[in-house]
DNA sequence: CAGCATAAGACAACGGTTTTCATTTGCGGT
DNA sequence: ACCGCAAATGAAAACCGTTGTCTTATGCTG
């Protein structure tokens, strides 16, 4: 009954570059973007695989995802102390990490209090910076609510 | 060069059947779940006009909306008094309104700080509820990252 | 170097959402 | 009541990010 070596992923060309252009990156990116700016250097690599490779990533916790207003998955490095929280600018898609231990003490509270296990949390803050100029309009209401 | 009286929006038989359906609801639903609903009760209405329905309900912020892991998005109306953030079970779909005036508090202040206009935030939380018990197995890493 | 399980890649399929476009309908004006 | 028309509806197709399929290629271990 003797448990083999673990059979760990394996270090492969396209895995590496996925990787190394992931930390190129200053800000969230998409897995088609990562896989054009790939394609843009001369790396051959599947679309296929630049999806796989980022599944496992997320799901081994080494980047953080985010989901623009289209629920396109962006992701980002994840810094080797823990996750972070960001914010992003809606025109231009710059992104800030900002200081979250406030909210991460309140996500355990809740988290003990209400009698859920496991619990995940969701942070994600959007606005327009500073570079891109608002422009917006008054919107009428109809809806008197129910 | 008169402003006509504002252009409303249509007051229609399939509008008012989305509405209804949706407070009609105790959890979050999605447009695919209300328009079945719908067709349930014998009320003929096309899945489009219900998209329709809730985004236009969702963009007058009568309706908070989540989006599920696939990216489904799921919608509840809004409370008078403001939005509120729930936390979900992943098996059952059970939501909890939590109380969020600290998260709320820090996203102004994040706000404030960082020099971003219109800032909005997401949050949700996730987790297993006391009636779904969690099975997990552990999961070995790799990636040391960079 | 052999053997084999894992990974890559091309392509099809999937699923939620949006667009298209012909038809219907609310609603304001007369 | 009746027009007239912009707005809304609905069926079907398009869209688009993502995942599955399946064949071929390739790490990795012995
Ligand atoms: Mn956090
Ligand atoms: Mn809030
Ligand atoms: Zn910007
Ligand atoms: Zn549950």
């Amino acid at each position: 009954m003797h448990e083999r070596t673990r059979a760990e992923w394996r270090a492969t060309r396209q895995r590496a570059a996925v990787l190394r252009a992931l930390h190129a990156c200053d800000t969230f990116v998409s897995a088609q973007a990562l896989h054009a700016a790939l394609t843009a250097d001369g790396v051959t690599v599947g679309l296929t695989t630049v999806y796989r490779t980022l599944r496992l990533l997320e799901a081994s916790g080494h980047v953080d995802v985010v989901r623009d207003s289209d629920g396109e998955r962006l992701y980002r490095p994840r810094p080797d102390d823990g996750h972070r929280h960001y914010v992003v600018c809606r025109e231009c898609g710059l992104s800030l990490a900002v200081d979250s231990e406030e909210v991460e003490r309140w996500v355990a509270r809740i988290a003990r209090d209400i009698g859920f296990h496991a619990v995940d949390h969701t942070v994600e803050l959007t606005g327009v910076c500073a570079r891109c100029r608002p422009a917006s309009g008054g919107r009428r209401d109809q809806w008197s609510s129910q």
